[in-house]
DNA sequence: GTGAAAGCGCTAACAG
DNA sequence: CTGTTAGCGCTTTCAC
């Protein structure tokens, strides 16, 4: 049996209000009596009980992250580094973490509809923002705190933190340009993603700049897996011999394409460019390694995070609408194309 | 406002228990009376308030989850697909899940300490077992419901799911040397993880069995990360010419140390074999692709939380001590030692 | 400074 | 079948 407050207050006499009292550290209290009851509750090992202060107070201090999952194997290290920012950035502020796998689509809403209406959390966390996100369009119509990572295609008012990623993609492509590459392959994100178009027009408008014609058949579209890539990858290749370069928008994906090149014989940064998008730590470890644009990753879990509790909390939190300019970092599978002239 | 019991019942002019038993669906119900309410339920848009269902029950019905992280730049694809299983499970039936990020060490006693006084949760999970492992004492202390993946050194008994990776290990080395491999360097997991040594003396018994020397030079320590597994990468083929093959105790530390191998000149599966451990997605697209044990990820996530909730629900569970074999899974990174007089 | 009393929203025992 | 009553453990008026 865990002690209360009122077994605390029985063996000292005194009313459950002040062991309340005395405990939540309130001035009007005597200050012996305050110490009286902290040690008492210290033998008795009493701890609070979160039901009964959540169900008082009407705040289930907790915060809810829905992840989006595609099937059993899901198994992308850009979450669980995501998920340790928001992790962290909550206990240390004191909020629980309710977290929900679910694949986008198959009940995905109600999960949200649960975690609102039954009070669960007192805010949500929403990532992989897509076009017309009905995620977003039920928050708002609910009057639901959220943060999202990532822009949404209403123009709805609401707070968010996202990747420049169409500048980000912009810089890859222009640098593969200023490489000599002039056929370049692009991997999009399912196209519902909000951020697969910011990408897609950041590749076109590079394209546009350096005055290379676009070419639809040259944009494929993939899930974001390694597997993915793979596929696509083994495809346009063997579709289009005189491809140099094959942008992925995202790392899983260009590390799939990898290894579809590597099987067809290529020689990456050789007879062939190979980028990505995020940077994970296996980027850095690829062989080689890969050339990709840096998300903090982290931070971003532990921004989003604040941003909502600052919400919660009514903390001026000023300017929460936020586009983070990401960082292109350059390694050795993106090198001049064979005699490209240079 | 939210539309509570006391609405429904105010609105109908019935008494709140008979709106609770109608909506809980008891026997002891006017079927009549049962419609009214809940169609009225339905138009006021009601749901549970689950902090007074919780305080009144006694129940959190919430699972916690721990994940032991090493720093921020915690990105380990194999704890996504296990809190994909967890979660999948978890919410089959009808129970959050809590989850915290914690690195091993640093304050995570507290945490488990705050979930268990606190009531935050009805029971836990508990990955990546230790040597005299704190928090499995604590919990066996607290006689508070728990699941563990991994045993554990102390001979107490308690419910765990584990692969036997002692024979995992075993498989991968005795693999090796029938490719005519002799000189087999191992990269361990950080000694104080229970599995750690299970994996070591797989290695040391295939040895043993066929007659080669251990020798203690050959081990080295890693954390477990790409990161790490380059490092030892670099040191051991840096101080051993002669090694020609690495085992490693998880599929990121392979990875790294494909990565240095490659750095190296060497060429992976011809120069030297590498192997790993987990089969996560990212090893059947390595290049070249990575000889590994193979652990069911996604469905020991699914058991092991389906083990707990068989406790916490006093379902007869069956054997609550699980130990599953692994599959040796060959691929390109391991092959005939060359020269090796085969 | 402290106690008494009310109430958060729900479920459960007991009467009728 | 339904209402009354009590209570889960806590915080918060309001008196004194």
């Amino acid at each position: 049996m865990v002690a209360t407050q009122k077994d605390i207050a029985d063996k000292l006499g005194i009313s459950v209000a002040t062991v309340s009292r005395a405990l939540g550290g309130y001035s009007d209290i005597a200050k012996s009596t305050q110490e009286r009851v902290k040690e008492v509750a210290g033998e008795m090992g009493y701890h609070p009980n979160i039901a009964a202060r959540r169900l008082q107070k009407q705040k289930a201090d907790t915060i809810g992250f829905i992840i989006p999952t595609h099937g059993p194997r899901f198994a992308d290290p850009f979450f669980t580094e995501l998920l340790t920012g928001i992790g962290n950035e909550a206990a240390e502020q004191n909020y629980d973490l309710l977290v929900s796998t679910r694949a986008a689509g198959s009940g995905e809403m109600k999960i949200y509809q649960r975690m609102v209406s039954e009070q669960r959390v007192d805010g949500l966390l929403v990532v992989r923002t897509r076009q017309n996100d009905q995620r977003i369009r039920y928050l708002l119509k609910k009057n639901f705190p959220f943060v999202a990572f990532g822009r949404s295609d209403t123009n709805t008012d609401y707070p968010y933190l996202d990747v420049d990623s169409q500048w980000g993609i912009y810089q890859i492509t222009q640098h593969l340009i200023d490489l000599g590459h002039e056929k370049l392959a692009y991997i999009s994100a399912p196209e519902k993603l909000q951020f697969a178009s910011h990408r897609l027009t950041g590749y076109k408008q590079a394209l546009e700049k350096n005055n290379i014609p676009y070419n639809a058949n040259l944009i494929f579209y993939g899930e974001l897996t390694e597997s993915s890539g793979y596929k696509l990858g083994h495809e346009i290749l063997s579709k289009y011999n005189d491809v140099t370069a094959i942008i992925a928008s995202n790392d899983l994906m260009a590390l799939g394409t990898m290894n579809a090149a590597q099987e067809l014989g290529y020689e990456i940064g050789e007879d062939i460019a190979i980028t990505g998008f995020d940077d994970i730590p296996l980027a850095s470890h690829a062989h080689p390694p890969l050339t990709t644009v840096q998300q903090p990753i982290y931070d971003i879990g532990r921004q989003i995070c604040r941003m909502l509790i600052q919400i919660l909390t009514n903390t001026p939190a000023g300017n929460n609408q936020i586009l983070l300019k990401p960082q292109l970092i350059i390694r050795a599978s993106s090198k001049n194309k064979k005699g490209g002239g240079f």
